[in-house]
DNA sequence: CGACAACTTGAACCTGATCAAAACTTGTGG
DNA sequence: CCACAAGTTTTGATCAGGTTCAAGTTGTCG
């Protein structure tokens, strides 16, 4: 974690467990680092339908918005969250440009995960994208352990999860009915999964 | 368009109908902005698949990538680009760090539209995507002509909206031909559209 | 233990996909 | 200028995946 971002002042902020942190449109002046629990990152349309754009991890950056916020953001779990202005990252230094810096590529990651969500969200049936969420979320070093088969506890609901893949909870819960089925996955608890277990021949 | 850009070395740049201009994950060296034409940003699946994520008009920067690239860029009609090396914005400098936090906007931008045409393309029934998306357009100061009701002259094919909108052509088609039926719109030649004229009581 | 939220299950339905083929454009070369 | 080829748009018939509605079950936290 050696960022630049270090560097600029900054402080620790608590959210309890379902606060909205901020929503879209309102002027932003601070940006977030997770340091412990999970942040849901959102838009909502007019007629109060939600769409879970991303989940935030431990030691990912969120929030860095000049102007206005440009989707909401709200704490899945209890967090913890280390807050910088952005003023420290607009005003001349050089310093600031290389946290300025750092902030775009992340954007850049963002733009190509969030590029990739939509056209899995378009072009996978409700399994595979199942699957591909679990699996990108094994490799989430604070979820993962790194072992094989990979342990998976899920801090979001399914309904959080049927919001960002798209599918009602109802279908989410047939598509894990069915991947257990299969072999493909297992369940060992509420929420806790192990992803991997191939059917055997 | 008053660019700190404008201040860093750049160039011309033509490419000519149907011409790749990057391909996600090679190297990025140089970011452009589209100066007459039109670019379509998107993203391969395995199974050859493609989502477009969004077109770029003139006035408008694509290509500021770090490292790789993050998504793959293809012109959609003949196009005029002005190219700037990203080491102009990644070097220290004052001058640098206004292109830097001005990209960084542009991607939080973009974000923001990537995050809403998710929820568009998951929450809305064909027609709404259809009327959104030519909305969207007749914004466009390239495309619009500002008079009401706006006429838009679509530069990319029904391939490339559906790939968008995540219908296949064949639907696209037959939404059209509804939606000349409602009177919401009105088709004047090939790829004409006259939106806004709503059913009369 | 009781209340509330989250999850599960079933049956019917519906939107947009798919397959197949025709009609129309556009660009090219003779 | 016309003929041809390639690509684009249109149309029809059928189909399937995921939604919806409704009701029950499980889990969690005071």
């Amino acid at each position: 974690m050696a960022s630049a971002l270090d560097a600029l002042p900054h402080w620790r902020v608590s959210v309890a467990k379902g606060r909205t942190i901020y929503v879209e449109g309102e002027p932003s002046s601070t940006l977030y680092r997770v340091e412990r629990g999970c942040v849901r990152l959102l838009v909502h349309g007019a007629d109060g339908a939600r769409q879970i754009i991303g989940f935030q991890f431990p030691g990912q950056l969120f929030g860095y918005c000049l102007d206005k916020r440009n989707t909401s953001a709200e704490a899945v779990t209890d967090v913890e969250l280390t807050a910088f202005p952005i003023s420290a990252v607009t005003e001349c230094g050089a310093h600031n440009q290389k946290a300025a810096i750092e902030l775009l590529d992340t954007a850049n990651a963002v733009v190509q995960r969030l590029a990739h969500l939509l056209k899995g969200v378009s072009n996978l049936p409700a399994e595979a994208r199942v699957m591909w969420f679990l699996e990108t979320l094994s490799r989430e070093p604070e979820i993962g352990d790194g072992r094989m088969p990979p342990t998976i506890r899920l801090p979001m609901t399914y309904g959080d999860v049927a919001a960002y893949l798209n599918l009602t909870p109802q279908t989410l819960s047939r598509v894990f009915r069915h991947l257990e089925a299969n072999r493909s996955i297992q369940r060992a608890g509420n929420r806790v999964f192990v992803v991997g277990e191939r059917a055997p021949a």
